[in-house]
DNA sequence: ATATCACGACCTATTTATAGATCATTTTAG
DNA sequence: CTAAAATGATCTATAAATAGGTCGTGATAT
């Protein structure tokens, strides 16, 4: 049987998903495609596709994007920056941040 | 052993993947908060968020966003549209689409 | 209206991810 | 420079996701 788990999720998360999901399911119907297509078109089952339309949480983040891909939706790009350019920003301003994160006694900039 | 399964990306889909978990860790450490901080609010291991902020292709979208939540990273919210907004958006879209795509002979609105 | 087909729900075996520990490495704070 | 601490890597047992079938239901095209 195995433990059921149970893990918990905040609202944000679940509708992210959900809404990732959905854009995924409206893309692929405008499209014209079946569920079927894009499950064999992505190498993964046509039960995964349909998990990732609901949103669900244990989908993998690869399994989705790629059907992501497939259906032409286009994530980080509803502006003119691409994706690509868009990679190198958050690369480029990683180097520019501490390279970690020191737990102790630190004072937030909270001060206005 | 079992087999190494080596399942294939599109760039695409690894490069947003890639681009998810980088945002996470220019959020988290931006916020000054370690891994293991994250991953204890997360109620994840300190190795998966890792994995997460390497845009592994592996790690659930459950998690992911769970981390990207805790981080303050809103994705979907660059605009002033909040994501549940954006949810019943794409509700909304969806009832206005077919319920199931027919595969069969199809004249795609291709002609322009 | 009806035949056809996509969708959605199950189920089980197998593959894979995850937790949790340990250890090495790197980085920060002092 | 040094000490403390966070990161990153690796390993094993366990939990969970996935594939891939089947089947019922519902939608669609004719």
């Amino acid at each position: 049987m195995a433990k059921p788990a149970h893990r918990s999720y905040s609202r944000y998360a679940r509708e992210a998903a959900e809404l990732l999901g959905l854009m995924i399911r409206n893309a692929r119907i405008e499209r014209n495609s079946t569920v079927a297509d894009v499950a064999e078109r992505a190498g993964i089952s046509r039960g995964l596709v349909h998990r990732i339309e609901r949103g669900e949480m244990g989908s993998s983040i690869g399994a989705a994007y790629e059907v992501a891909a497939i259906v032409g939706l286009r994530l980080f790009e509803a502006e003119p920056t691409t994706l690509t350019r868009h990679l190198s920003m958050e690369r480029d301003k990683l180097t520019l941040l501490p390279q970690s994160v020191r737990k102790g006694t630190k004072k937030v900039k909270d001060d206005f």
